[in-house]
DNA sequence: GATGATACTTTGAGGATTCAAAGTGCCGTC
DNA sequence: GACGGCACTTTGAATCCTCAAAGTATCATC
């Protein structure tokens, strides 16, 4: 079985090959991203590779292997999941599970997994709003629009936060942003770096483009939609 | 912060002291019970010795100091809230929760701990009697009658399982001895080392003392009793 | 095309945990 | 009181993961 630090390198490396879409991932992402020295990450993405879970090119980067990917998402499933049984089931707080889930990822056994699921009526995303790969592997990978790209002035969802940060969640749900909540772009301006819009509450609030950027939306449901009838 | 493995250590040297109540636990116990040579078992209490968490003396065995226990009540405490916890929310079944336990309750943090002790109402046992250390390390370890000690025709309830083998867990299932249910001893006879009972359903069933000492009970409950309102 | 900056790799080492195998102390038996 | 047996300890080595520091390739710039 893959130890908790192999299952944590190969989530990560997910995570970035989603995020920058490059050919490969650079090691010192991959380093950076872990919390490790360079030194470190090198070495084990040798040995990440020798074990067939990645792709790695010397003063490149690496990829992962299809092998490696099947284990990412599987990690990713149960992180996902967990948080949101941890939010729906025990009641904490949304900015405090992605840490949670961090450590019980790795100690979720598959049946477990399966209970949870059902228990949640097999959710398609989790409390972030990410993605939850199913039980084959399959995900949703769609880049939704942001705040910085959709259309002025016309209703949008959030639909996810990309960051996991409790200090920037806990600010995101202070602004009335998390999943769900309506938001319509007002102005932007490049040069002021700020993106304005109104929060369902008709408040008017400015960000940065880096903060509008972590902002995912879509188009507002249509009301005479069946709700999640949609086999 | 204890590693797991420190952890599965001070546990079992709690687990091991109140079994045998010795002055000391012998190194062949530990060693045994744990899975590992007596070499690395000398070798890390040496270490937890260190740390402060045992007293060990070379050649006669080990005694958890009153921190190690503290830590040992701590794990014990996330170990059975989580098994009651598997078992009451998720469904699953009691002779396969110790099992999972046994890796979660090293990844369990104190605020999910509170919420699932919260959410169970704060039970006092586990799916298979076992006490459950409340959160200041209180733990009950009144040593109750078994199969072999209790009176002859007389009414008793199954309290307690000592032992968390799946397959002898199912067979006590099997055999309707699971806590809560009833029971009555008819006779016991030593040379044949056979204990007979009827269970529930008033069947006779004969059982070797080896098993008839894994089956806590207690006295039945007075019907007049107020359940539930000791403060 | 030499110079450096930067990113990456290699090397040497240490901590934690484990095992196999060899060594040692203790205890009862004769 | 010597002998064996058994429980326990010591030793040497391996695996996994990590770091600091030294070495090296690559790429832009002059
Ligand atoms: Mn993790
Ligand atoms: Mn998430
Ligand atoms: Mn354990
Ligand atoms: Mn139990």
């Amino acid at each position: 079985m893959p130890s908790s630090t192999v299952e944590n390198y190969v989530k990560q490396m997910y995570l970035l090959e989603q995020e920058l879409q490059p050919d490969l991932v650079p090691m010192g992402r991959m380093a950076a991203s872990l919390g490790i020295t360079p030194g470190t990450a090198t070495t084990m993405v040798k040995a990440l590779a020798e074990s067939g879970l990645a792709d790695y090119e010397p003063r490149s980067g690496v990829r992962l292997t299809e092998g490696g990917r099947r284990l990412a998402l599987h990690v990713l499933r149960r992180h996902r999941l967990v948080e949101a049984f941890l939010v729906k089931t025990l009641g904490l707080d949304w900015s405090e599970v992605h840490e949670e889930a961090e450590q019980l990822e790795h100690v979720i056994s598959d049946k477990v997994l399966e209970r949870i699921d059902v228990y949640l009526n097999r959710p398609r995303r989790d409390p972030h709003g990410d993605p939850i790969p199913d039980g084959r592997g399959r995900i949703d990978e769609a880049r939704e629009p942001t705040l910085n790209d959709c259309s002025l002035s016309s209703p949008w969802v959030v639909v996810r936060i990309h960051d996991q940060e409790p200090e920037f969640l806990q600010f995101v749900e202070r602004i009335g942003l998390t999943p769900g909540g309506r938001v319509e772009v007002c102005s932007r301006d490049r040069i002021a770096d700020a993106v304005t819009f109104r929060n369902h509450h008709a408040k008017e609030i400015s960000v940065s483009t880096a903060v509008a950027a972590k902002i995912a939306v879509a188009a507002p449901p249509n009301d005479v939609d069946t709700q999640g009838g949609t086999k």
